[in-house]
DNA sequence: TAAAAAGTGTGATTTAGATCACATTTTCAT
DNA sequence: ATGAAAATGTGATCTAAATCACACTTTTTA
């Protein structure tokens, strides 16, 4: 059984946006029912089709959320911090509806969701924060959606890698946290595609990589292959 | 312009759960500045990339969420009443991320974003409300993405007959709403893919189609379809 | 009510990417 | 350190669905 650490959420140094806006008793509440835990690379903060009762937050690290599908494991979204996840899981259903997997080693809180639910409730401000990012996930879902469903191998190649860049380690040089089927899951399509993808791009001299650190040589053109699908 | 009449959401016939929980005084804000107004089928609601100021509230009807991507148009839900649309885009930016269009005649609220967001303020039950509404919306896109990127067509299409019929219209028979090019940027396909998989259909047995209804005849066939991919 | 425009059905052809096969490299456990 | 297991790269083949082409039907509007 996994060890779980009290947290001191009042002086916590990666507060949410939600969490700035809880009064001194709120945030007493939120104190009292949250822990914490790290998770290592591949080890999974909860899973598909299993009951969970918590709220799950990123203070640091790197997560994927994944989902099994029809043939296969498919990758939603890879969260970097400050970020909830589980949320609609825990509101909406009983049930995980998807599995939450730490791509690198990750602390992760847990607020038990009756909590959640009654910070909610007491305190609109915290809803409404709640609210922005629920709604900031969902256009970014369907902005994420439509590309990889129109684009072809090498657009959505060149998204992800342009992803991994910008949105998550905002530099042009990076560890790749993902394996090459995890990359085939992200993008929806196989490894071996995502290899040939990456082989011409490297031949082009867009990229370079050495082991697993990758070189965005070209961003430019990246942009371009990516907008031209 | 268009002409928006005055509503009166106290004894709406139509209310929404979160509007459910308002007392006296936030009923008589929402009062104030709610107006609706009726939408003919093939009228935008709202467009993708325009700015926009209220929240939409669908008190009948039945609309299409698309939005246009690098290649084609396409589909991203279809909403029947009662639910809010355009959440997301009032309240996590000032542009439409998407389009709204009314598939048949549809009676549409509008509520100004400030009030709405004055009320996810004021009483946590609403915002909860709102939460759930987010969160269920979310699980199902999920799922709905993953099984149109990994289902080939004639499980795709066997989804969107079984969703028609048991979600949308309740009913083994139906007046197809969609046309064929709609259907297809739905399913993520070409409207030609989409015929040839509804003359294998009918020509099995497993549906008939008369004008523009749509009869399910072998609805456990079709499940399987769906399921096998 | 006729003409134009939009929507639909179906065959023939093309193609992006999946699948298969296998050699090579890296990672991990003993 | 060493052998087993997992991950990766790349060529050859196959296939689902896009694309193209065109006849036919329905809807719109002038």
């Amino acid at each position: 059984m996994r060890q779980l650490e009290k947290t001191n959420c009042e002086t916590c140094r990666f507060k949410s946006c939600a969490v700035e806006v809880l009064d001194g008793d709120e945030l007493m509440i939120l104190q009292t029912n949250c822990s914490g835990s790290v998770f290592q690379r591949n080890e999974a903060i909860f899973c598909e089709g299993t009951p969970h009762a918590s709220v799950s937050y990123v203070k640091s690290g790197l997560i994927k959320i994944h989902k099994n599908g029809p043939s296969k494991d498919q990758i939603l979204k890879i969260i970097k911090p400050p970020q909830y996840i589980g949320i609609p899981t825990v509101l909406g259903n009983k049930v995980n509806q998807y599995t939450a997997t730490a791509l690198e080693t990750s602390h992760i809180c847990f607020i038990a969701t009756d909590i959640f639910r009654k910070l909610i409730l007491l305190n609109g401000k915290f809803a409404n924060e709640i609210i922005n990012n629920l709604c900031q996930d969902e256009l970014s879902f369907f902005d994420r959606t439509i590309n990889q469903s129109q684009k072809q191998i090498h657009g959505r190649v060149a998204d992800a890698l342009l992803f991994l860049s910008n949105e998550l380690y905002g530099s042009d040089s990076f560890q790749m946290p993902l394996s090459g089927n995890d990359f085939g899951d992200f993008v929806h399509a196989r490894r071996e595609s995502v290899a040939r993808s990456l082989a011409k791009f490297k031949n082009d001299g867009l990229i370079s990589v050495k082991g697993k650190t990758y070189f965005l040589l070209n961003k430019v053109m990246l942009e371009r292959i990516s907008k031209s699908g």
